[in-house]
DNA sequence: TTGTACGCGTTATCAA
DNA sequence: TTGATAACGCGTACAA
């Protein structure tokens, strides 16, 4: 900044001024320090000018579980679109449900100086960071974080693992099965209520050997639903409380051949090409990011409204597979 | 800092040391300042740390198209697992194919002293970055950049292009149809080249009608598909140029009720769903990204070897649609 | 409208 | 091994 004062024969402060918009300075100058900036490529240096106090460094960290997951990568779609509209970057990692590996993350984006946070919390988040004074604003999403008094944004998990489960009821199915990932994570938690709420509301009895929980990927989900099918009492009605365990389904029918009324909980690709097409509850990711990213915007330009907690509505597509 | 060097009753430079994990501190001095830091909630500043000449930010810079694309999505996620080793985060965005958004963001990434570039060079690239002096190391991927002489990591598109449409040839298809997007993006040109060369290698003569092009998305592609099975002369092969071409591909077949051969290039999560299964020749999207991040890290650490030209192979995967 | 002097949080030099 | 002091690149208060 210093050379390009120089060369335009102005001072470092005009300088400044210049790069940051302002507009009392004389024309003349303005194009003096234009052509300086050029000739000399300048390019100034945020990060000098952030570490100043009250100075934004117009970024923004986001924490997701699994980048390669299209529910997150869509989430983070949203979120773009939202911050990049206020020229704002994101520094994003996944934490892959390791919360070890997520408070370092944590640490190392803090470290950073990044003007506020959107989290998916890993099933066990070690510290609980909200409430800290000195803390940029977060904003957890698709689960609630780990203080009840922090913005969130979530999906009705419960009421769509209710509608999911129903609609498989009221087409016929009397012993509805249910495969998913952990119970530790709330998302899952909450779907499994829903799935048993309904059963219970149905006058069905909930039968623990049929809810195959804790399958992390599409092979393990096939793996569970195809054992599941071979065995004594094989169900007859399949609620998939996510993408992967919906994906995992679809390659258990093709392996044995046969298949059952099924409903997923979270849209994918594959939905409509399967034959049936897959009736799903979806949930409205890049609509979570969205909203996620326009509370983080207001929580930065100093909204100090209570917490919020946005539940977004799942919406049930019927596309054929919830019947026999 | 100071106050952390106050509290420990040091000076500010021991403190630096510290955390910067030097050894040569005596223990006792070590001990206090640990719980100094403890103490006042001290979290150092990285930005600041970063913007003395010759040290790191610890942060590259990735420009992808879109990361609702899940090739895009696996792609960040081979980049992820290599950097997080080095301690290195992501400051990601996409450009959606706008070089003018994409020169943006560049300047952005650049604003903010990223210690190197991966990037997907948009189709009209604007400005060759490359080059030009005291810019950070750029491996470009997926598409060779603007520059000749700049590392890249691409696949090998025109090999696979060519593998995809011989199989279907081999399976009896004359009139081989191609749909892909733009030809200005270098890796559909690449494909079409090779869909080219294997039907010239068969004697078969090559239709520009039969040529669909400029399908974006996956609705596009579906509806260009469909009046071409509908219309006059109907193809008996079908060479799906990238993943939403096949996925487009395949909601015509369940459209029209009618399918006949096809291949796609570059593996989707439909692909095992449909029926018959979807043949494909793949990319290793995520080996791509820590191909890329791999050589990106050794231009950090200071490599100087020429400009790295690496094609990763193809790999063709036989499920069933080459055949009639 | 323009410039001077200082401070932001950190690291590097060099002397103690 | 430790500390005083000067950068790093930039923004702000205040004076001119």
């Amino acid at each position: 900044m210093v050379d390009v004062a120089l060369a335009a024969g102005v001072s470092l402060k005009t300088v400044s001024r210049h790069v940051n918009g302002a507009t009392n300075i004389a024309p003349e100058l303005d194009d003096r320090i234009r052509q300086a900036i050029r000739d000399l490529r300048y390019r100034r240096n945020l990060s000098a000018a952030s570490i100043r106090p009250g100075r934004r460094s117009g970024v923004v960290g986001v924490i997701i579980e699994d980048i390669g997951n299209p529910f997150y990568s869509t989430l983070v779609r949203g979120i773009e679109g939202v911050l990049e509209q206020a020229g704002i970057l994101l520094l994003s990692a996944s934490s892959e449900e390791d919360g070890s590996r997520h408070d370092l993350l944590m640490e190392s984006l803090l470290e950073r100086r990044v003007d506020g946070l959107i989290v998916v919390p890993p099933r066990r988040c070690g510290t609980s960071w909200s409430g800290t004074p000195g803390l940029p604003p977060i904003v957890y999403v698709d689960r609630p974080g780990p203080m009840v008094e922090a913005d969130v944004v979530v999906a009705d998990d419960f009421g769509g693992a209710v509608e999911a489960t129903s609609l498989l009821v009221t087409n016929g199915a009397r012993r509805v099965a249910f495969v998913g990932d952990s119970l530790e994570i709330a998302t899952m938690a909450e779907r499994r209520r829903g799935y048993r709420s309904a059963l219970a509301a149905a006058g069905l009895a909930a039968d623990p050997d049929a809810e195959l929980t804790d399958r992390h990927d599409v092979a393990a989900a096939a793996r569970a639903v195809t054992s599941l099918l071979l065995g004594p009492a094989a169900p007859d009605g399949l609620f998939c409380a996510n993408n992967r365990s919906s994906l995992g389904a679809l390659h258990a029918f093709r392996a044995i051949g046969r298949r059952i009324p099924m409903v997923g909980f979270d849209d994918f690709e594959a939905a409509t090409v399967a034959q049936p097409a897959v009736s799903v509850v979806s949930q409205d990711a890049q609509g979570m990011g969205r909203r996620a990213a326009e509370q983080l915007m207001r929580r930065i330009s100093g909204d100090a409204q209570p917490p919020q907690r946005i539940v977004l509505p799942t919406q049930v597509t019927q596309r054929g597979s919830e019947r026999p």
